[in-house]
DNA sequence: ATGGTAGTGGTACTA
Protein backbone atom coordinates (compact mmCIF):
# COMPACT_ATOMS: atom_id res chain seq x y z
CA UNK A 1 0.00 0.00 0.00
CA UNK A 2 1.15 3.55 -0.72
CA UNK A 3 0.12 6.55 1.36
CA UNK A 4 1.10 10.10 0.46
CA UNK A 5 0.69 13.62 1.79
CA UNK A 6 0.63 16.78 -0.28
CA UNK A 7 -0.20 20.44 0.33
CA UNK A 8 -1.68 21.20 -3.10
CA UNK A 9 -2.41 24.96 -2.62
CA UNK A 10 -5.88 24.81 -4.19
CA UNK A 11 -7.32 21.46 -5.22
CA UNK A 12 -9.42 22.96 -8.00
CA UNK A 13 -6.45 24.65 -9.65
CA UNK A 14 -4.25 21.59 -9.15
CA UNK A 15 -6.83 18.91 -9.97
CA UNK A 16 -5.14 17.62 -13.12
CA UNK A 17 -1.76 17.44 -11.39
CA UNK A 18 -3.28 15.58 -8.42
CA UNK A 19 -5.04 13.02 -10.63
CA UNK A 20 -1.87 12.52 -12.68
CA UNK A 21 0.14 12.02 -9.49
CA UNK A 22 -2.30 9.42 -8.14
CA UNK A 23 -2.01 7.39 -11.33
CA UNK A 24 1.71 7.90 -11.95
CA UNK A 25 2.68 6.89 -8.42
CA UNK A 26 -0.05 4.27 -7.82
CA UNK A 27 -1.23 6.05 -4.69
CA UNK A 28 -3.83 4.26 -2.55
CA UNK A 29 -4.40 7.00 0.03
CA UNK A 30 -3.60 10.71 -0.32
CA UNK A 31 -3.77 13.22 2.53
CA UNK A 32 -4.35 16.65 0.98
CA UNK A 33 -3.88 20.06 2.59
CA UNK A 34 -4.95 23.54 1.47
CA UNK A 35 -7.81 22.52 -0.80
CA UNK A 36 -8.90 26.17 -0.56
CA UNK A 37 -12.56 25.39 -1.16
CA UNK A 38 -15.85 24.66 0.56
CA UNK A 39 -17.31 21.16 0.59
CA UNK A 40 -19.83 22.14 -2.09
CA UNK A 41 -17.01 23.32 -4.39
CA UNK A 42 -15.02 20.09 -4.12
CA UNK A 43 -14.42 18.25 -7.40
CA UNK A 44 -15.58 14.79 -6.28
CA UNK A 45 -16.58 13.17 -9.59
CA UNK A 46 -13.07 13.08 -11.13
CA UNK A 47 -11.79 11.15 -8.10
CA UNK A 48 -14.71 8.74 -8.14
CA UNK A 49 -14.17 8.15 -11.85
CA UNK A 50 -10.57 7.20 -11.00
CA UNK A 51 -11.79 4.74 -8.35
CA UNK A 52 -11.31 6.86 -5.21
CA UNK A 53 -13.54 7.99 -2.38
CA UNK A 54 -13.10 11.48 -0.96
CA UNK A 55 -13.62 12.99 2.49
CA UNK A 56 -13.18 16.74 2.88
CA UNK A 57 -13.74 19.65 5.23
CA UNK A 58 -13.55 23.27 4.13
CA UNK A 59 -15.48 26.40 5.06
CA UNK A 60 -14.13 29.08 2.68
CA UNK A 61 -11.15 29.90 0.49
CA UNK A 62 -8.60 29.22 3.21
CA UNK A 63 -7.28 25.98 4.66
CA UNK A 64 -9.33 22.88 3.76
CA UNK A 65 -8.10 19.30 4.17
CA UNK A 66 -9.09 16.06 2.46
CA UNK A 67 -8.38 12.34 2.32
CA UNK A 68 -8.63 10.46 -0.96
CA UNK A 69 -8.65 6.65 -0.81
CA UNK A 70 -9.17 3.61 -3.01
CA UNK A 71 -8.81 1.17 -0.09
CA UNK A 72 -11.84 2.28 1.91
CA UNK A 73 -12.72 5.45 3.78
CA UNK A 74 -14.50 4.98 7.10
CA UNK A 75 -15.14 6.76 10.41
CA UNK A 76 -14.45 10.25 9.13
CA UNK A 77 -13.73 12.99 11.68
CA UNK A 78 -13.43 16.61 10.52
CA UNK A 79 -11.45 17.84 13.52
CA UNK A 80 -9.64 16.28 16.44
CA UNK A 81 -11.22 16.33 19.89
CA UNK A 82 -10.47 19.60 21.64
CA UNK A 83 -9.04 21.23 18.50
CA UNK A 84 -8.50 24.92 19.35
CA UNK A 85 -10.52 27.59 17.59
CA UNK A 86 -9.16 30.80 16.10
CA UNK A 87 -10.63 34.15 15.17
CA UNK A 88 -9.56 37.70 14.62
CA UNK A 89 -10.08 40.13 17.50
CA UNK A 90 -13.76 40.95 17.70
CA UNK A 91 -14.78 37.84 15.81
CA UNK A 92 -16.13 34.61 17.19
CA UNK A 93 -13.31 32.02 17.25
CA UNK A 94 -13.96 29.04 15.00
CA UNK A 95 -12.48 25.57 14.70
CA UNK A 96 -10.77 25.71 11.32
CA UNK A 97 -10.62 23.09 8.55
CA UNK A 98 -7.11 21.91 9.37
CA UNK A 99 -7.55 18.26 10.40
CA UNK A 100 -9.48 15.34 8.95
CA UNK A 101 -9.18 11.70 9.95
CA UNK A 102 -10.38 8.49 8.32
CA UNK A 103 -9.65 4.78 8.45
CA UNK A 104 -8.30 3.57 5.12
CA UNK A 105 -7.02 0.05 4.53
CA UNK A 106 -6.62 -0.54 8.26
CA UNK A 107 -4.69 2.68 8.86
CA UNK A 108 -6.06 5.61 10.80
CA UNK A 109 -4.95 8.44 8.51
CA UNK A 110 -4.93 12.11 9.53
CA UNK A 111 -4.44 14.91 7.02
CA UNK A 112 -3.11 17.89 8.97
CA UNK A 113 -2.52 21.54 8.11
CA UNK A 114 -0.78 23.01 11.14
CA UNK A 115 -1.35 26.78 11.60
CA UNK A 116 1.44 28.93 10.17
CA UNK A 117 1.92 31.22 13.16
CA UNK A 118 2.60 34.35 11.07
CA UNK A 119 5.00 36.08 13.54
CA UNK A 120 6.31 35.27 17.00
CA UNK A 121 4.14 37.98 18.56
CA UNK A 122 0.95 37.28 16.58
CA UNK A 123 -1.98 35.53 18.32
CA UNK A 124 -1.75 33.01 15.49
CA UNK A 125 1.57 31.85 16.93
CA UNK A 126 0.08 30.97 20.34
CA UNK A 127 -2.75 29.28 18.43
CA UNK A 128 -0.19 27.22 16.52
CA UNK A 129 1.46 25.99 19.71
CA UNK A 130 -1.89 25.18 21.32
CA UNK A 131 -2.99 23.37 18.16
CA UNK A 132 0.12 21.17 18.15
CA UNK A 133 -0.16 20.50 21.88
CA UNK A 134 -3.82 19.57 21.60
CA UNK A 135 -3.13 17.20 18.73
CA UNK A 136 -0.27 15.58 20.64
CA UNK A 137 -2.52 15.00 23.64
CA UNK A 138 -5.13 13.30 21.46
CA UNK A 139 -2.53 11.26 19.57
CA UNK A 140 -1.07 10.03 22.86
CA UNK A 141 -4.55 9.01 23.94
CA UNK A 142 -5.18 7.03 20.72
CA UNK A 143 -2.06 4.99 21.40
CA UNK A 144 -2.92 4.52 25.05
CA UNK A 145 -6.32 3.17 24.05
CA UNK A 146 -4.80 0.78 21.50
CA UNK A 147 -0.99 0.37 21.41
CA UNK A 148 -1.30 -1.80 18.29
CA UNK A 149 -3.20 0.81 16.26
CA UNK A 150 -1.78 1.89 12.92
CA UNK A 151 -1.98 5.68 13.07
CA UNK A 152 -0.42 8.13 10.63
CA UNK A 153 -0.23 11.88 11.25
CA UNK A 154 0.51 13.26 7.80
CA UNK A 155 0.67 16.79 6.55
CA UNK A 156 2.12 20.26 6.42
CA UNK A 157 3.47 20.82 9.92
CA UNK A 158 4.80 24.35 9.30
CA UNK A 159 7.79 23.59 11.52
CA UNK A 160 11.46 23.41 10.48
CA UNK A 161 12.70 20.88 13.05
CA UNK A 162 16.43 21.18 12.35
CA UNK A 163 18.77 23.89 11.15
CA UNK A 164 19.67 21.66 8.19
CA UNK A 165 16.01 21.52 7.10
CA UNK A 166 16.40 24.95 5.48
CA UNK A 167 18.90 26.39 3.00
CA UNK A 168 20.13 29.01 5.49
CA UNK A 169 18.72 29.01 8.99
CA UNK A 170 20.12 32.48 9.70
CA UNK A 171 17.54 33.81 7.25
CA UNK A 172 14.87 32.59 9.71
CA UNK A 173 16.22 34.22 12.86
CA UNK A 174 13.35 35.84 14.71
CA UNK A 175 10.78 34.15 12.47
CA UNK A 176 8.29 31.36 13.00
CA UNK A 177 8.96 27.69 12.09
CA UNK A 178 12.37 27.53 13.82
CA UNK A 179 11.62 28.73 17.36
CA UNK A 180 12.50 26.51 20.31
CA UNK A 181 8.83 26.33 21.31
CA UNK A 182 7.70 25.15 17.87
CA UNK A 183 10.49 22.60 17.66
CA UNK A 184 9.63 21.32 21.15
CA UNK A 185 5.94 21.04 20.22
CA UNK A 186 6.92 19.06 17.13
CA UNK A 187 9.38 16.81 18.96
CA UNK A 188 6.79 16.06 21.65
CA UNK A 189 5.12 13.62 19.27
CA UNK A 190 8.19 11.38 19.67
CA UNK A 191 7.64 11.43 23.43
CA UNK A 192 4.02 10.47 22.75
CA UNK A 193 5.20 7.27 21.10
CA UNK A 194 5.28 8.28 17.43
CA UNK A 195 8.19 8.17 14.97
CA UNK A 196 8.71 10.69 12.19
CA UNK A 197 9.20 8.12 9.45
CA UNK A 198 10.11 10.41 6.56
CA UNK A 199 13.36 11.40 8.24
CA UNK A 200 13.94 7.81 9.35
CA UNK A 201 13.99 6.76 5.69
CA UNK A 202 15.34 10.00 4.20
CA UNK A 203 17.96 11.24 6.68
CA UNK A 204 19.91 13.38 4.22
CA UNK A 205 20.29 17.00 5.27
CA UNK A 206 18.69 19.66 3.09
CA UNK A 207 15.96 17.32 1.87
CA UNK A 208 13.22 19.83 1.10
CA UNK A 209 9.47 19.49 0.55
CA UNK A 210 8.59 23.17 -0.05
CA UNK A 211 10.02 26.01 -2.11
CA UNK A 212 8.48 29.50 -2.05
CA UNK A 213 7.03 30.84 -5.28
CA UNK A 214 9.05 34.05 -4.88
CA UNK A 215 12.67 34.90 -5.57
CA UNK A 216 13.29 31.88 -7.80
CA UNK A 217 13.44 29.74 -4.68
CA UNK A 218 13.14 26.41 -6.52
CA UNK A 219 15.81 27.02 -9.18
CA UNK A 220 18.10 28.24 -6.40
CA UNK A 221 17.05 25.30 -4.18
CA UNK A 222 16.11 27.58 -1.31
CA UNK A 223 13.68 25.14 0.24
CA UNK A 224 12.23 24.01 3.54
CA UNK A 225 11.46 20.62 5.02
CA UNK A 226 8.06 21.10 6.64
CA UNK A 227 5.95 18.15 5.42
CA UNK A 228 6.20 15.10 7.66
CA UNK A 229 4.57 11.82 8.70
CA UNK A 230 4.49 10.69 12.30
CA UNK A 231 3.66 7.00 12.60
CA UNK A 232 2.54 4.89 15.53
CA UNK A 233 4.79 1.87 16.30
CA UNK A 234 2.53 -0.53 14.37
CA UNK A 235 2.51 1.71 11.30
CA UNK A 236 6.20 2.50 11.54
CA UNK A 237 6.91 -1.23 11.31
CA UNK A 238 5.08 -1.32 7.96
CA UNK A 239 6.97 1.54 6.29
CA UNK A 240 9.52 0.18 3.82
CA UNK A 241 10.47 3.35 1.93
CA UNK A 242 9.77 7.09 1.70
CA UNK A 243 10.02 9.25 -1.42
CA UNK A 244 9.87 13.01 -1.96
CA UNK A 245 8.47 13.70 -5.43
CA UNK A 246 10.74 16.67 -6.11
CA UNK A 247 9.94 16.74 -9.83
CA UNK A 248 6.35 17.70 -9.00
CA UNK A 249 7.65 21.20 -8.16
CA UNK A 250 8.78 21.71 -11.77
CA UNK A 251 6.95 23.44 -14.56
CA UNK A 252 3.98 25.72 -14.85
CA UNK A 253 1.16 25.29 -12.38
CA UNK A 254 3.09 23.54 -9.60
CA UNK A 255 2.14 23.72 -5.93
CA UNK A 256 4.79 25.22 -3.69
CA UNK A 257 4.87 21.87 -1.82
CA UNK A 258 5.66 18.44 -3.31
CA UNK A 259 4.17 15.05 -2.38
CA UNK A 260 5.83 12.84 0.22
CA UNK A 261 5.12 9.13 -0.40
CA UNK A 262 5.19 6.26 2.11
CA UNK A 263 5.51 2.67 0.91
CA UNK A 264 3.90 0.18 3.29
CA UNK A 265 4.44 -3.57 3.41
CA UNK A 266 1.48 -5.73 2.52
C1' DA B 1 11.98 48.74 -14.27
C1' DT B 2 9.34 51.86 -7.98
C1' DG B 3 8.15 45.41 -8.92
C1' DG B 4 9.01 41.08 -6.82
C1' DT B 5 4.57 34.67 -6.40
C1' DA B 6 0.25 32.47 -6.19
C1' DG B 7 -4.78 31.50 -5.08
C1' DT B 8 -9.32 33.09 -4.04
C1' DG B 9 -12.60 36.39 -4.31
C1' DG B 10 -13.84 40.90 -4.71
C1' DT B 11 -11.30 46.09 -4.37
C1' DA B 12 -7.88 42.22 0.77
C1' DC B 13 -5.96 38.38 2.90
C1' DT B 14 -3.14 34.34 3.51
C1' DA B 15 0.97 31.88 2.95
Amino acid sequence: MRIATWNVNSLRTRLDRVLAFLERSSIDVLAIQETKCRDDQLPVAPFEAAGYEVAHTGYHQWNGVAIVSRVGLKEVETSYAGQPAFGKPGQEPRVEARAIGATCGGVRVWSLYVPHGRTLTDPHYAYKLAWLDGLRAQAAGWLAADPTAQVGLLGDWNVIPRDTDVWDVTAFEGHTHVSAAERAAFAAFEDAGYTEVTREHLPAEHTYTYWDYQQLAFPRNKGLRIDFAYASPALRDQVTAVTVDRDERRGKGASDHVPVVLDLAG
